[in-house]
DNA sequence: CCACGACACTTGTTCAAACGATAATTGTCA
DNA sequence: TGACAATTATCGTTTGAACAAGTGTCGTGG
């Protein structure tokens, strides 16, 4: 709707557009972002995943197992829990199965809404969490560690006002929404 | 290895330390980012695979039939293709497989090198590329048309100097490499 | 020429993501 | 109260991601 249409006026300078003219290029700079976007975080997610993976867990389910050690002792309805998450979690159920198989959670339907089913973290799920928390800090450096706090703080900046109109609940049902 | 490790100094304005300060608050800068990245594409994300999934298609075999559709008329190898996708593919094959049922791309071993399967895109696939072209458009303005162009020049600058050290093949083999 | 390693692709297999259908429970409104 | 819609979780199924093993081909050095 409100697209400005130049058509051949200079391609601002960040803009990679003066690199190889006839290749592939991006037809619009929302799409170099979006794409930038994409490539990083396959990037980044390939040192987070090697973190978890000896131990047998993603990093959705390390997220899940954070989430809950926050409410800990309180427990959490699995509805809930997946709205928490950093990502869309479409099976809860398989999810929470695969957890409860390693002894790191614990599920029981609640007894004054019998339609959820709430979720604790055991005491092996809170061992395992402290565990890895200083093999996550350590890949947080590796994945991002050569950008100063300056430049971290205008990148986490960003992002939030990228995704800003895309973000249901947007209350605060994730941490991750300071305005 | 150097690791700042200021301990309880301001924590940067930017972030979002002051909110819920006893709930599952980011351990480090660096995870806040990583995080905040990883639920940007997330969001951006269903966007993009809404707009191809109609088609019989990924985001991510578009993307290869754009490559493809950028060397016409001549053809690239399976391996040559892989790494100039924006995401990594551990299976070339596979995925062309597909788009060669749908009549999206020929392929055929190479006559130098018989270890090479050579691609080439067909009519029909520059044909749905060109059908898509305003769509991908109008898909990149809802995710990220509430930035201008001078904040989405920042967004593609970080999100470059974010991933420049895991970026293997540092050379041109990807567009979005401008410095 | 031949042995050997490197390269490119294929195939087998396992596992998780994703969508839809279904069942159980609760809330709502006539 | 009773019918009906909404919510929540589970399950079936399909599809794709990911890793490992195997096959054919090329280059190189003896």
């Amino acid at each position: 709707m409100a697209s400005s249409r130049r058509s051949s006026v200079s391609p601002s300078r960040l803009s990679s557009a003066k690199r190889s003219p006839a290749a592939e290029r991006f037809d619009s700079l929302e799409q170099e972002a979006y794409l930038q976007l994409w490539r990083t975080y396959d990037r980044l997610r390939e040192l987070d995943e090697r973190v978890f993976s000896p131990h047998g867990i993603s990093a959705q389910q390390y997220n899940a197992l954070r989430v809950l050690r926050a409410v800990h002792p309180r427990g959490l309805a699995s509805s809930s829990l997946g709205s928490r998450l950093v990502s869309r979690a479409p099976d809860m159920t398989r999810m929470l199965d695969k957890l409860e198989e390693l002894g790191l959670v614990r599920r029981r339907r609640s007894l004054e809404n019998r339609r959820l089913v709430e979720v604790w973290i055991t005491p092996a799920g809170r061992t395992l969490v402290d565990r890895l928390a200083t093999a996550v800090r350590q890949c947080g450096r590796d994945q991002l560690g050569h950008l100063d706090r300056r430049t971290l703080g205008q990148f986490v900046d960003l992002l939030r006002r990228a995704r800003a109109p895309h973000d249901r609940d947007s209350a605060d049902a994730w941490p991750g929404n300071g305005r």
